[in-house]
DNA sequence: CTGAAAGCGCTTACAG
DNA sequence: CTGAAAGCGCTTACAG
């Protein structure tokens, strides 16, 4: 099977040579007007589309972007995958999906993108070990953690102001008169979770209030599990922080189903802000994740390493904002 | 910039030519044990991996499966997304996200398959002009619509049997008395609405009972307005058959909203089975798409088209079944 | 502005 | 089983 319609294809119906073919497809090349035109009409005859992987070889140069995922069922993901894919459409990337099950990113899963030579890679959502991503700085390839701080490594992340955040929000139940408070977390192994935790633990303490801590795995299924243990043993607190949205959601389903007032009985806030939050079902109290800005610095600083690449570490927080609906 | 390692390169340090290095990476090659440790040696050394555009371009083939996508906002379509990455993983073939925002795919979205010369394409959840298709056919790249049949097209289609499921359902509803239903459609354009309403109506027919039909969009807001719509106009039915579940919690929660008994007053089935219909403060019944054996389907169905292309054009439809909850 | 030619990093007959 | 060589479809100096 060969492919069907090549340059020299082009070139000899239109009369000019296999050069000059290419350059109507190279931007910024120098053509003239009638042979950009003779080339455009035979290729149009011909069906002719210019061969991606022949362009990426010669200039060692890709347009994919590889983003990398764990877990779909938080509806946060997918809100991200979308925004992240049509930002790149715009500027002529396409997307190169990796989706991964278990815990821990596979080595094999990321090891893909290196043999595509992609321009740049976003890790969302993930744990992995770190000597794997140590292959994208020897190929000068970009990386950013995308809603994830990797300790110790010294790669660009991109995420919310956690620890702002979980003051903000110890701050606004204490000024309704909190008396204790439960932290329920996600995967303890997360930037995301220890942060908001421990900004919310801050401001308790300073104000000689007790949290306590049980630990989730930032699923539905899990808040609700978690919950519905706590009510069994009869300990339940002023308020519930809830690491992500879809935790919360299974918190207030738990308390539901318990017959407990929400926010009578005991304050829940959730975090994320998924559109979920706003059905008239749940009417969640959360903190807005900036996903549009985080999305646009993430896209920005790739863009900038994709064109010179420097391999320079940062951590960059964006502010995001408390939403007061019904639980809080 | 320059790619950094070659198959060159690990032929010098090998001490072998740089054909034997090729034939290491191609399966199926005949090479000694001996060169084959030499070589993967020097590669382990300078951390060689093969170029996946040299090799398409030689090859002519590529290891990339397109896929379309038009909403991610119900979460059925994410759950295909990663049932799709998954299973195109252990064939090891890599996933092309491409997403579209506006109801119809753009052709530039497509035409960036042709230039990758993906080895196949799924179209899901979409509605496009049919002539962009063509070029697919030209180029015999496969396509398959997931959970869309197009008329008139000769494509490859998989598909829940969609009429069948709307003939059970009206069926178990008559069963339990019923006296008028309400269809809640999906956009008006897509065959999945449009068949299972009309099985739907076919055994209401044969019943000689009615069944009133509103459009609505597929979405949780759609849902909600429209029956918020349906209560203002006092025309509560005995039963409301909803064209997917996102749209049949949008309409729970307008029921809730308006205090109306659900299933005592009027009845709720959905369609799809998303996660999120089993949760508690929903226990919505409704049709479970076979969505691991569509899946199954799709796959098999583009590979035997890559080993040996044939293009044709078939409707494939999988029998589904009724998920018994607490709605009717 | 244009064409002839070299070369990107591979695979794959071909000869040995 | 191995190496030398041709060639996939492009881009890009180079010369004109």
């Amino acid at each position: 099977m060969k492919s069907p319609i090549n340059a020299k294809d082009v070139a000899k119906l239109a009369g000019v040579s296999q050069s000059s073919v290419s350059r109507v497809y190279f931007e910024g090349a120098n053509v003239s007007k009638k042979t950009r035109q003779k080339v455009l009409a035979a290729a149009e005859e011909l069906g002719y589309r210019p061969n991606e992987f022949a362009r990426s070889l010669i200039t060692n140069r890709t347009k994919i972007i590889g983003l990398v995922m764990k877990g779909v069922k938080n509806p946060f993901y997918p809100q991200v995958l979308t925004q992240f894919t049509n930002s790149f459409k715009k500027l002529g990337y396409s997307i190169l999906f990796v989706h991964t099950n278990s815990n821990e990113i596979q080595a094999e899963d990321v090891e893909i993108l290196l043999n595509y030579h992609v321009a740049g890679v976003i890790i969302t959502d993930a744990t992995m070990s770190l000597n794997v991503l140590e292959n994208f700085k020897v190929n000068r390839i970009p990386l950013v953690f995308f809603n994830r701080k990797l300790s110790q490594s010294n790669f660009y992340s991109v995420c919310c102001n956690n620890l702002n955040a979980g003051r903000v929000i110890a701050q606004y139940l204490i000024n309704q008169g909190l008396e204790d408070a439960v932290y329920i977390s996600g995967n303890e192994n997360t930037s995301t979770s220890l942060e908001r935790e421990r900004g919310f633990r801050e401001v308790l303490a300073q104000n000689e209030l007790n949290c306590t801590k049980y630990v989730s795995d930032y699923t539905y299924e899990g808040g609700y599990e978690t919950v519905l243990k706590i009510i069994m043993n009869k300990n339940l607190p002023s308020a519930f922080f809830v690491a992500n949205d879809i935790m919360a959601l299974g918190t207030l389903d738990a308390l539901r189903k318990q017959g407990i007032q929400v926010p009578e009985q005991v304050k829940v806030i959730g975090f994320d802000n998924i559109g979920m939050s706003a059905w008239p079902a749940y009417e969640l109290t959360t903190w807005e994740q900036p996903i549009e800005e985080m999305v646009e610095k993430t896209v920005t600083y790739l863009l900038s390493e994709i064109v010179e690449y420097t391999g320079l570490a940062d951590a960059v927080e964006i502010e995001g904002m408390l939403i007061e609906r019904e639980t809080a």
